[in-house]
DNA sequence: ACTCTACCGGAGGCGCACCTCCGCTTCAAC
DNA sequence: GTTGAAGCGGAGGTGCGCCTCCGGTAGAGT
C-alpha cells in the first residue's frame, strides 16, 4: 500500500483520542457526520449526528467543540483520501491519470460541496486542504500539460472549480452529467487545429 | 418595448393584489425576498424578509401562505425577465446572441441557485418556468446549431446546466470565472478540425 | 364625507436546535 | 482488585424562526 504524507495527513490523525471507547465514539461520530452532511447538507442537526452515532450530544461536543471543527475534520479526511489516490494513478497515461483522478474528485464533490462552502477559505485546515489538493492532483495536471494534451492557458485551480461546479448541479440523469462533463473537458483538451 | 407572453408570464402577474397599499407591500416583499435569498440562500428567515420589506410578518403570510409560494414567485419573475431578453437579442449573430443571453442567465443563476434547488421539480410553476426557459432560449441555441457554430451532439438543457453549475461555484475572482466559463464554452463550440 | 371591507402589523405560542453542566460509568495503570 | 482520571450521556436553559390570530387602520365605492 502506498501511503504518502500531505499537509492534511497529520491534521486528520491529530485529534483522535487514544482511549479505546473514546476512539470508537470519535470514529462513529465522523462516519455519522459524513452521512448526515451528504443527506442534509451543512445544516444537518448536530443532535441528529450524535443520535446516528449512538452517542450522547455531550460526547459530540467534547470531540468537536464547534460545528466548524466537525466540518474541518470530515473534509480533511476526504482530501487525504484523494491525495492518496493521486499517488496511485501517477503511473498511467497523462490524460487518463488526470481523468481518473478527476472522476473520483467529482464523486467526492457531490456530497462535500455543502461542507466546503461552510468552511472559511482562510482557516488553517482549509489552507492545508488546498495545499494538499494541489500537491496531490497538481502534478497530474502539469504532466498532462507538458505532454501537450491539456491547453496551456489554464490553471489547475480552474479545472478543479470547473469540475466541482458541474458536479454540484442537478442533472436529469447520470448520462446527462457525463455528457456535459465530457463536453467541458473537450474545452480543456488541447485543440489539434491551429487557428480560430 | 418588446413584450411577449410565455407560460410564466401570467403566473407572475396573477397573484398581485389590486389595492394600492397591498400592491406596494407585495412588490416590497418580492424585492426583499430576492435580496435575502441572494444573501442567505433558501434558509433566509421569513421574518427578516418582512423586516427588510418594512411590513409585518402577517402581511408576508397573507401574500405567500407558504415559503414555497414565495420561492416560486421570485423565481418565475426572473425567468420571465430572461425570456424577454431572449426576444430582444434574437436579431444578432447566432453565437453572439447565445452568449449574450447565457451571460445574463449566468448572472441570475448565481443568486437564484438556492431558490431553484428548494423548488420541487414537478410543481406547476417550476414546469412553467422550464417551458418558458426553453421557449425563450431554445431558439437561440437551435439557430447557433444550425449555423454550425455549436456542436450537434448537445442539447439545450445540457448547456443550461453546464453554465448554471459553473456559475454556482465560488471562484477566486471574476477573471477566473470568466476564464473557466470560456474554456467550457470552447467545448460547446463546433471544432474546426475534422478528427480526434 | 361616510361606510364597510379588505388589509395591516406584531404579540405570543410552539417547536426545534444549540450548547452547558454534572452525576455516573468505564478504562487502564499499578 | 483497586483507584483515580478520562470519558459518557442527556436533562434542561436559551434563543430563534415559524405561524396564527385579532384589534386597529386605511383604501375604494357611493
Amino acid at each position: 500500500m502506498t501511503t504518502q504524507s500531505f499537509p492534511v495527513t497529520e491534521l486528520v490523525a491529530a485529534r483522535r483520542p487514544t482511549r479505546k471507547d473514546a476512539a470508537r465514539n470519535y470514529d462513529a461520530l465522523l462516519a455519522a457526520a459524513r452521512e448526515a452532511f451528504a443527506e442534509h447538507g451543512a445544516e444537518a442537526s448536530l443532535e441528529d449526528i450524535a443520535r446516528r452515532a449512538g452517542v450522547g450530544i455531550g460526547t459530540l461536543y467534547r470531540n468537536f467543540p464547534t460545528r466548524r471543527q466537525l466540518f474541518e475534520t470530515v473534509y480533511a479526511d476526504e482530501v487525504n483520501a484523494l491525495c492518496q489516490l493521486a499517488v496511485e494513478v501517477a503511473e498511467r497515461e497523462p490524460w487518463e491519470a488526470l481523468t481518473v483522478w478527476l472522476d473520483r474528485f467529482a464523486g467526492y464533490m457531490v456530497t462535500k460541496r455543502a461542507v466546503r462552502e461552510a468552511l472559511d477559505g482562510e482557516s488553517e485546515v482549509f489552507v492545508a486542504c488546498r495545499e494538499s489538493m494541489y500537491a496531490g492532483g497538481g502534478p497530474l495536471f502539469a504532466r498532462a500539460q507538458e505532454a501537450g494534451v491539456v491547453r496551456g492557458d489554464m490553471e489547475f485551480g480552474d479545472l478543479l472549480r470547473m469540475v466541482a461546479g458541474i458536479m454540484a448541479t442537478a442533472f436529469e440523469d447520470e448520462a446527462q452529467r457525463d455528457r456535459v462533463l465530457g463536453i467541458a473537458l473537450d474545452g480543456v483538451r488541447m485543440r489539434k487545429d491551429p487557428g480560430a
